[in-house]
DNA sequence: TTGTACGCGTTATCAC
DNA sequence: GTGATAACGCGTACAA
């Protein structure tokens, strides 16, 4: 309630100790007898003192805050991720830094400008266009947390999610259920994701013994409005598929308009998947088949291996596996 | 590149000027003679400097840092909304500290606390529940936008939309069409939003003469899943409806599938109009009709009006009025 | 106009 | 264990 500042000479006054002492104790950094740091505890709670974490930046070298560099802060996927970092970094007093490149790779170097200017003590980075060198130069500086990259280096941590095999079971999910012309919207050939997935895609097809057909395979850039475009695509060539996967939900969604206008029926008349499995895929009509792969437990994975790099240890994480979920957009055929 | 650290003391040097005329030069705090200032332009730019924020946060009591409280970083709503906070902050030189309060008084208390402890220049408060009182409280001490609520205090600047004008025009729109029996999902009744988006819909019922009827309105939580189970609700209670306003299109997109669910087709058997406007609205099937309310737009006034605050300026926003989105979910009766 | 000196609140490095 | 003392990098009175 006070809006008094109260700084640690001060809570050091009022308990009778030199700051150094308060210092200690709040770091856990040297030992002091019991009955001091009760004294120190004592002013603290008197005084409600709490540290500035600015002047703790300037003399410590660390400002507890880590940098986030995402993509699109209003895409849904990002979203979760986010919250799922704040949820792991927040109780433990680090502050994220959140900023978006915009699938720029002029934006993202300037985010990483400013996280460095504002000395962040790591940084957590999502996909994007940057160069994997530019990363790993940074990588150098301080604790770096890389997503959808396959990067190698010292102070480096990279999670990858497994596109190809996700993909693979997408499809493999349309084949099992009878399909045989199955069509595909790509992501942005931009990203490394986007190239998985196509080939998690083709592999599905390799194991059934279906050759690759390019004509079912149409260009989106993962947002909705590419899916819809890509479904006029799709159907302008005139070639003809039972089952539609699309690189990410988003698009799957896109999709469904597009077919609806067309007055092709989902299951009815073709079947849909989609990837990512966003919370919003619940409630599509129908309930959209995707691929689980959660941007909340990915933005807790690459906090929790910030948090153990900033400890000092090289953390061991495993991504989880992409999980098939199965509703309503999909039937077997005949 | 150049992974040194480069102090304004270096820059100070090397242009053969003393410290505090490079950090004038910096702030534009006074006139420095015009060879002085080439001289420590082009040092700066030959040692690629860039000012430490912490330092700069120590020393001049000021850290170009924003706290910005949303609700829940990963909702359609507040992800636009951060992201027009973003676009008007960061070209200016400030960064947003995103943290989120999930709906509940404590946890945005204690991110105030949080954001007050790093020293923050500003605090941007979206909704919440936590009590004007406190929110008054903080704005003494640093300048804050608050949004969806009406306060008045000096350093504070309060966003308001108006949500009962807009549930009035919604409303209008499915009378305008011939609607008589027009269902109402409300949202939390602890935002004060919900509870003028209602009274919107039952001015727009006294204009046009028709008794508010309590049966015909189901409480939702803003979330789809509510949507869904208001549906369930509506329909339980045997009343007829030929219409539908939910309050938010998280919400409609939840009936929307609700509707599904019991063979009632949209816009056919019922017309559906939801709130906000949300990117993904456009993509459900049918396309949402809304009431255009750009969280975007609403997250740039607020940045903006936080830039004059601090300032100095007193801002004078103008929030943009409700707008009606007519899409393909409403149809005229009959 | 320009430079000097000090302070911002904390941590780290010494001696004791 | 504990306490002075010196940074950390910059802003700003104050003096010149």
């Amino acid at each position: 309630m006070s809006n008094a500042v109260v700084t640690l000479e001060m809570v050091a006054k009022l308990a009778g100790v030199s700051p150094s002492t308060v210092s200690r104790i709040l770091n856990g950094t040297a030992k002091v007898s019991p009955e001091r740091k009760k004294a120190v505890d004592h002013a603290i709670a008197k005084l409600g003192f709490v540290p500035n974490p600015v002047a703790r930046g300037l003399a410590g070298g660390r400002t507890l805050s880590i940098g986030v560099v995402t993509q699109a802060i209003d895409s849904p996927f990002y979203g979760s991720a986010l919250r799922g970092i704040e949820e792991r970094l927040v109780p433990r007093g680090y502050s994220p830094l959140f900023v978006s490149g915009q699938w720029n790779a002029e934006a993202e170097a300037h985010c990483l400008e400013v996280l460095r200017a504002r000395r962040v003590d790591g940084i957590i980075f999502f996909s994007g266009r940057i160069s994997d060198k530019v990363l790993k130069n940074y990588a150098r500086g301080m604790p770096m947390v890389v997503t959808g990259r396959k990067i190698k280096a010292s102070g480096l941590v990279s999670l990858n999610c497994d596109n190809v095999e996700g993909a693979r079971v997408a499809t493999r999910h349309l084949l099992d259920l009878g399909h045989r012309q199955i069509a595909f919207i790509s992501g942005d050939p931009g990203h490394a994701d986007a190239l998985d997935r196509l080939q998690g895609y083709k592999n599905a097809l390799a194991e059934a013994a279906i050759p690759f057909d390019p004509e079912l395979v149409a260009e989106g850039g993962y947002h909705e409005a590419s899916g819809l475009h890509a479904v006029h695509d799709l159907l302008a060539k005139g070639k003809r598929f039972t089952a539609l996967f699309a690189a990410n939900d988003q698009m799957a969604i896109g999709a469904l308009l597009g077919l609806n206008r067309h007055s092709l029926r989902v299951p009815e008349d073709v079947s849909l998947i989609g990837y990512d499995d966003l919370q919003s895929s619940l409630f599509s009509c129908p309930p959209l088949s995707s691929v689980h792969q959660s941007a909340h437990e990915l933005g807790q994975l690459a906090a929790d291996a910030m948090l153990s790099l900033l400890a000092g240890q090289q953390p061991d994480i495993r991504v989880p596996v992409p999980r098939l979920v199965s509703r309503e957009s999909c039937r077997r055929l005949r």
